[in-house]
DNA sequence: TATGAATGAGAATTCATTCAT
DNA sequence: TATGAATGAATTCTCATTCAT
């Protein structure tokens, strides 16, 4: 977390709601800071640019996130149960905050080349969480040893990546934490010694 | 195919090339036109506007792209088999075609939502091979009878999408069909019954 | 002259009005547009920028002043004359042109650096008319051969912009090329053998 | 001397400091209260605005100059004297203050019309001691008795402003006391009875 | 006196699209 | 069909100034 500036955390959620509203093209940095209750100006006192405000959104939600996942992972006790838990967070987190679902699996996305190497770089605490997800499951043989583990680890993020993403699309008719176990079973099927 | 017309082509090649080349944000229809050797205004003879453009790209480019899976597919005499040549395929002609695979994986995912809604459209054909490579594996028992199928085709999707993406955030640097026996033997096991 | 298209030279005209009239700070680009008769983007197919404006505000006005002071001083047979028809035709032209005079002596000079320099740059060919004419009085024997042709050059330009500055700050109130005689008289006197 | 509190002069001090090392246009307030040791804020307590606080650089820093240069020259017996310890004391002050230097030949140069109009009233002190030499000069018959005053003065105070300025803006590669006779003659030579 | 966080007005520039030729 | 000059709407960011503390 960058600050505890009231502000700073008040202009990361106007953000977050206004973008989820108005998709990434229509946020004005005015929009914003009108939300915030904030003057335009004052977004500057805190960010660099609005690139800078964009990028903060995703580490501030991502990073709790993936801390969240990466907590309740290391309180299980085998890869199998790791995966299952990180399904059902990955899921949940998202099936409740549905501004954040709809900002992190669409909007950003729409973001420049720039933008999206910092979004990158803030997955890969999340890519290592599965990657150490995948190791431990080779090790005690739950999983095949003769698999390639950035690749299995590619797979599984997009396999829950392009879940949420129809879900978002499909204007979240339907429950997504109802897909933990056969998404999970479908994994571990593939992934099985 | 919406023309034979020679420009029409033309113009949709160009596009392709000035969006790999320069990123989606900086092909300007001027870019596009230059490219193909046509006034700005002779774009807007044949297309309705630049959105209309680069959605063509898409429709031309991933309809052969889609047609040729389609054709492979059904020439094959089971599932597991069908979904062989589909990951191989669907590797395959990307890695053919790099500029194609940089304007599908990165570029064009930065438009905007009703972009993205007509690309969405154009991929339902491919989700319906791939849909019903999963009902014939069900059909034959070779896929488990306890699956849901349209969130398996999501899975799917979503992997071999992901595995793309990351051969071209990577620069290309490893060699994509190499990667097909691995993702095939992942997905089986993981759908087997 | 950059161009000989209409476009191009109403915009000049309508730039030394606007910024005559509304200040150095108060002439946007759209004030200058609307002035013009064209539309603000069409200022861009014509300039690189607003500096660029400027500048070729400058180079052409002070290029026509420059060439018809060249011409009128070879015109003249000796260095004194010369020098006479030099402060004649500087007064003259700027007190036909009270715009230009305004935009030349008190609103460019509020520029930036780099405009400062691209102005003083077009300046160098009139120091060279103001050189020409020392060289040819010190080889004549009109004026003294024991002065520091650079600096005498400084000290005219000095006299002549500062009377001018002077006329166009007390708003144009008395006739400027009535001190022609005067200010003549003191320079050749200054540098007489 | 508006004052003589501390941060008065502070203030003014620094804002020569970072107007010579900036320019004027990146010569923030913020700048310059950094600069002093004050708070933002603290500038509005002693000054009206921004642009006082550069009313007040010129007032002080050309006072001091002014009455130096009064003082020296009324300690001389003759106008030519008077003339020569001048262009000396103008000079030599320049050449020792580099950061006055720049501020008062380039930088406050570029500002607006108001401020423009501030600094002459400033130097209309300095005017007047240009004055009173030549009437000096004119009843003892050093200097002709045909001369326009004013306009004999602006061209003093125009030769001398070029030179200083030129000497600036070559970046001080020249010694300007140096200058002092040949200019000192060319002026005297101009105004010879 | 002194602070410094907050304010909010203001302007250059791009580029998809049109339409007279 | 084909051209390309012209259009004009739309938005980020800076910085002088204020005022509650």
């Amino acid at each position: 977390m960058k600050s505890n500036k009231p502000k700073y955390q008040q202009i990361i959620e106007a953000a977050v709601k206004v973008i989820a509203e108005n998709g990434y093209h229509a946020s004005q940095v005015s929009k914003i800071a009108k939300e915030a209750g904030v003057a335009d100006g004052t977004i500057y006192l805190y960010f660099k640019n609005k690139e800078d405000v964009l990028v903060s959104v995703f580490e501030e939600k991502m990073g709790q996130f993936i801390d969240k996942i990466a907590k309740a992972t290391s309180e299980q006790a085998n890869a199998n149960d790791k995966l299952k838990v990180l399904i059902e967070m990955h899921f949940s987190q998202l099936e409740e905050n549905p501004d954040l679902a709809i900002v992190t699996q669409l909007e950003l996305r729409q973001s420049n080349y720039s933008l999206r190497l910092q979004i990158n770089n803030v997955l890969k605490a999340y890519l290592r969480v599965i990657d150490e997800v995948i190791e431990e499951g080779m090790k005690d043989k739950q999983f095949r040893s003769d698999i390639n583990p950035a690749l299995i680890r590619q797979m599984i993020f997009g396999t829950l990546d392009e879940v949420v993403t129809n879900w978002v699309m499909k204007d979240r008719k339907f429950t997504l934490v109802d897909q933990v176990d056969e998404v999970h079973k479908f994994l571990t099927n593939g992934l099985k010694a």
